[in-house]
DNA sequence: TTGCTCCTCACGTCACGTGAGGTGGC
DNA sequence: TTGCTCCTCACGTCACGTGAGGTGGC
């Protein structure tokens, strides 16, 4: 009928902003079917059906370029959008909840090393970024798997031995020892033990395992806090088990 | 070391493009710490390193900003980071299902009604705003129980019986039939039986009810297909109903 | 005349993608 | 000389937010 609104009252009813309406006259999608003589817009009720259908379709997280088509009948129908974007929802829901999990966990393995700063809680993502790209699935169900069963307590044991293990090779080193020297082959034999238990025994695990170490050398050293000398002479040591 | 790498290689073996190095470059998040003489750019180690770690963040999520304070220990430290992070995709994720379970009951709603025309689809999610706009969490969820022990059969009973309503008033009115006549009032007595069996005796969801019907004539009568005289004279009728 | 609403540019957002036009090293 | 990589602008994306500077109606 006559009744005709002003961009600002519309924007009032609508519960949407004048540059909004200023917008959608821009780009096509809500043109005013009238102005005044100053150049004011003016929105018929056609208009305003109009802009509730827009405001709905907008709810339901669709594009403005979508909306058009389907309003106008050119592009999809409103089916085929609503099917789509239930699909695209879905999807990212999906990614987002990975990323939840993978977040929760990296912030779970800080605390559990009581790492907190902010450059471990790197190394930690950095760590579990690699884990990621290192093991597959399978490798990663059964580490996962293995981890549950040993319990945290079990997993604390097992990194103060790993503590064990290099503080006693860090004091072989410098004391001058030769890393195939016998009181250190009985720390590689220890470290040995660890990576087996670790692995448990999965020979494609630890092969994934040797290379991620190698391939990230400078962050897997920073993680253990130990510097790339001693990176070194532990690296002697393990290779002079096999003689 | 001596190790330098051209921002090709190094985009080839982060799997990062060119222009995303160029970009971090940019806006200061990695400059390499070297250039040949012809300005191209060479990275170090150490800038590897550090797009490591910058690929990491940003695999969960982190804006370039964030990730740029976080590195260089300005802003907040990675454990609120990340905190912040998985308190922001939890909300997201809930709004992201609440979307989808929306979708979802438009498409199921407008597959009862077997009414999949885009525009028909259009009222039944317009429809399906209002109805959230009209009435408060609780009343949805009491109209949400009352429907399922309907059951759908029930609902397409109601959604017949309504149909002969409407069709029986047209009638009416095509033979000039006041909308108080005894025979106009016994429909009008049908229609409120099944307000009434819909609303469930509930006067709050009523009060809804009518309000919503007021403020959406149009979309109103165009759901449930008839014209703007038919309304009115339904209108007309219910409101005799009193006297 | 004073407010209030209205108008039209036009830049900024975020993390790059995508040319455009040109130079350097093998 | 021919490719290939490298360089620096600079526009486009998506849905507006946020001024800037000016006009119109009560």
């Amino acid at each position: 009928m006559g009744m005709q609104l002003k961009v600002g009252e519309l924007a009032e009813r609508s519960g949407l902003t004048v540059r909004t309406l200023h917008h959608y006259d821009a780009i096509g999608l809500l043109k005013p079917s009238a102005r005044t003589q100053a150049g004011h817009r003016l929105y018929g009720s056609d208009d305003v059906e109009r802009l509730h259908r827009i405001s709905s379709l907008r709810q339901l997280g669709l594009s403005l370029a979508d909306i058009g088509e389907c309003i106008d009948g050119d592009g999809s129908t409103g089916a085929e959008l609503i099917t789509r974007q239930i699909a695209f929802l879905r999807q990212r829901i999906e990614a987002e909840q990975q990323l939840v999990e993978r977040l929760e966990a990296i912030l779970g393995q800080a605390r559990d090393g009581e790492s907190l700063s902010t450059g471990q809680i790197l190394d930690s993502i950095e760590m579990t970024t690699v884990f990621e790209r290192t093991y597959s699935e399978q490798q990663r169900a059964k580490l996962a798997k293995r981890s549950k069963d040993t319990g945290s307590a079990g997993m604390q044991a097992a990194q103060q031995q790993w503590a064990e293990v290099f503080a006693a090779m860090n004091d072989a080193r410098l004391r001058g020892l030769d890393p195939a020297d016998a009181s250190v082959q009985k720390w590689a034999q220890r470290a040995q033990g660890l990576i087996e238990s670790f692995t448990g025994g999965d020979p494609g695990i630890k092969r994934s395992l040797t290379t991620a170490v190698q391939e990230n050398q400078t962050m897997m050293y920073r993680a253990w806090g130990i510097d790339e000398e001693q990176g070194e002479y532990y690296s002697k040591a393990m290779a002079a088990l096999g003689s």
